[in-house]
DNA sequence: CACCGAATCGAGAGTGATTCTCATTCCGAT
DNA sequence: ATCGGAATGAGAATCACTCTCGATTCGGTG
């Protein structure tokens, strides 16, 4: 049940966070800003406040529950942490976002980072390019 | 001299560019947000206004002197382009970058976007860690 | 080297995303 | 059911940045 989920992250069940984690569960294929969750959960007839919805996702992220991430400026998007460290590509043209893992490149960070003295602790990394998809119109902003 | 710089961007030759770009020379080896310059610029006893920088930092990047990272959320930062890429690890602890390339994951990120279906444009790979060095204290945040 | 139209500036208002404040409401251990 | 601390919501505030527009500066021209 989701409530343990928040309990166990060490967070009080309350009505908020339980319809907030629902949507990101409903969507976990997608990377969502605070502000969809905000509209699906309007949508859904469930009318949080905004602040809220920044401050549940925040103390999401902390306990582990979800990543955040900054693929375009301006924004942050979300998604529910599988567990699995992947990285991303973004089509610059539709905005689509595709996961992968490269074990060849996560060990040469690591490498790296020691080679210049650094623990490696995190590392984002984000490829943008044109894809190839149907309906996908390289559309000019 | 400078001046000619930026007429072989496309540029004016103005007061305001030109100071600009001095401070962004005389500080090669850092990333300067814009505030930092306007800082730096306040400093000196020149005294440009604030949107002049933005607007400015944003002409130098479409010109291709500058680049402009998102390291931290919140604001950018800008570096000259040496024309040579290259990505970055950011000290966790004390905030410094240090910039290298490895042939091996660029190649890696070519191969993957080909098999995801995307052509790549560009990447951006931000690791960060603890560095070693002395003086940086693993302070806490 | 003064002139003029176009490009550029600066100050301040505006914007979008996110955070803060604080009075009110909700959880959940007792 | 009760109570105290945690959480929420509305709106103000903040932050980084962009826009607007009247004033200023460039630099090619005569």
């Amino acid at each position: 049940m989701q409530s343990d989920d928040l309990k166990d992250a060490g967070l009080k069940a309350t009505q908020p966070r339980l319809k907030i984690l629902s949507i990101l569960e409903q969507n976990r294929d997608q990377h969502m800003s605070a502000e969809d969750v905000y509209r699906a959960l309007m949508t859904a007839g469930d009318d949080l406040g905004l602040a809220t919805i920044y401050r549940v996702l925040t103390q999401f992220e902390s306990a582990g529950l979800v990543i955040r991430h900054h693929f375009a400026e301006g924004h942050a998007v979300f998604e529910l942490d599988s567990g699995e460290h992947h990285d991303h590509i973004v089509c610059i043209d539709c905005g689509r976002v595709t996961e992968f893992v490269d074990s060849t490149i996560e060990r040469r960070q690591i490498r790296i980072a020691k080679e210049h003295g650094f623990r490696l602790a995190d590392h984002s990394l984000v490829m943008h390019g044109h894809c190839e998809r149907k309906g996908c119109e390289h559309r000019k902003r």
